[in-house]
DNA sequence: CGATCCGATATCTCGCAGGTATGGAATGAT
DNA sequence: ATCATTCCATACCTGCGAGATATCGGATCG
């Protein structure tokens, strides 16, 4: 059976051209050098040396398999380096989902990025899609990481952890009488409004949230259309179906026919960014994790 | 120091799953095959498996190396196919050489490009050099074989080998009186004519074979202008410079201006095809020699 | 709670990698 | 020629470590 003491020991001899000299610098003796390059020599079934006078040299089989053995020795030489990385999470396949509304935050699309600069051996797979199909396939394991809006029931049992607290914005047709409002305006002058709102799905969200808000604020909503997703929300404020409330950075979206106003006065309404993981997620998920939890203690 | 023995048995315990059943898998008994599992953790500096109660399971790091683990495997067992290839001359480097009249044979280029599909592990390098460089490169070791037109001297100790006697060819100008003569020429009807002939350099070659047969054919050539190189000779005849006589096969050329007329009555005046190769040349060249040959005897 | 399963640990042994001694072929100096 | 030198090959011995045997220990399950 060829192993890989055969290979150190031809790569030796061929550098070398002589089997004592190579012997001495492997730290061991000529006879029994003699007999491995025998060995090898039967396992491949042919001569891999011309023995001379003055030393050995490689025969054309001896060539190519000195340039095969040496590759094999770098591949073997790897292995810890390469055990070592895939364990702290340096290597493998990383698949990330995010709600449609985190996927305007400028801290997720430029933190997944910056992740996959630093640790290019990790594969990433991202997923766009709703908080319920998210939770199901974290659960399931299909999906390592997700950046969710709002805290899912206590479902599977996740890792829930709050990154940053995004201010709210109100979502007006551009026609209405508060868009002028640029400085803001506060939760109250929006009482008489009929309300679109993102539906209410896996566990309180954002909508609960909403609801709290403005009754904390004095009035209790009236509700008219919910949309299946954050953006389709403006896309109903564009036609004119009522206002809503938004995280703030949706205004990226840049949706025609509405304006985004800060929202004054929000009492105690805002849009959380949540990083939900299994625990004892794959070691590229715990390096993710970490990742990410440290960027954002550095963004507040 | 890691072995691949090591590699052998990690894998045999990722497929099985199973400390117990992958060692009777390997016909060992199952604590020597713990121990060199443990070994080998010890040796990239990561644990490989997840101990379960029913058996083992991949860590992330060890699924890394499981991969890394079956390419350098399937090398190594891959290496006495490979040194078998290589020992017959299925593998390696073929530097073939050709003067540039030989060039013009379609048995040269036919039989090299059929070399090279035939076995696409040779690489094959061509060059195209005098007679005397052709002779110098050989037995220099540059080359491996060389298809050449007339025997050099008793040089260096080179294998010639025939290969095919190609009929001559006269090379008339365009506005010769005799190229009309489209269904041939005698060497007699050129003896007024001056020649101009392919340059003598290392040994006896077509030059003196040419002089010989003009000589059988009663008469003296006038010689003129030398050509370095067999085309060069076409160049000059279009120039008016006189006659020339060539291997027929240079009629592919299609110099402006030449027309080559076939050579009747020749008096033993041929145009051979030659292999030169070294004796004990490399594996690769006894191969290339064999297929040249047995294709030279299948043409004629 | 015993039965069972499976990996870990402890200890022994024997095969083989490696050591020692020497042969033998080719080359070069005298 | 002859002897010295240089290297690889051969013969035989030794000691380490892969592998065998026996047993333990923890987890699961009827």
């Amino acid at each position: 059976m060829i192993e890989l003491r055969h290979l150190r020991y031809l790569v030796a001899v061929a550098e070398e051209g002589h089997v004592t000299r190579a012997a001495a610098r492997l730290g061991i003796q000529q006879p029994p050098l003699t007999r491995q390059i025998h060995d090898l020599e039967a396992a491949v079934g042919a001569p891999l040396f011309d023995r001379t006078p003055r030393g050995v040299r490689l025969t054309e089989a001896g060539e190519a398999v000195v340039e095969a053995a040496r590759t094999i020795l770098d591949q073997a030489a790897a292995l810890p380096d390469l055990a070592g990385r895939a364990a702290r999470g340096e290597r493998g396949r990383l698949a990330v989902g995010y709600t449609s509304s985190a996927a305007f935050h400028p801290f997720v699309v430029r933190e997944i990025r910056a992740f996959g600069q630093a640790f290019p051996g990790v594969r990433l797979v991202l997923e766009e899609e709703s908080t319920a199909e998210l939770v199901r396939d974290l659960a399931g394991g299909r999906l390592d990481a997700a950046f969710l809006r709002a805290p899912p029931g206590e479902a599977a049992d996740l890792r829930i952890d709050p990154l940053l607290e995004e201010p709210m914005a109100a979502a007006l047709p551009a026609g209405h009488p508060l868009a002028a409002r640029t400085e803001g305006v506060a939760l109250e002058d929006l009482a008489g409004e009929t309300f679109v709102l993102y539906r209410r799905l896996a566990g309180p969200g954002l909508y609960d949230a909403i609801i709290a808000a403005c009754h904390a604020a004095g009035f209790s909503p009236m509700v008219g259309q919910e949309a299946p997703r954050m953006p389709s929300t403006l896309s109903l404020v564009a036609a004119g179906l009522g206002v809503s409330l938004t995280p703030a950075s949706m205004r990226r979206l840049n949706v025609e026919g509405v304006t985004l106003v800060p929202l004054t006065r929000a009492h105690g309404l805002a849009a959380p960014l949540l990083l939900a993981t299994r625990p004892q997620g794959s070691a590229a998920a715990e390096r993710f994790r970490g990742a990410i939890l440290a960027a954002a203690r550095l963004e507040t």
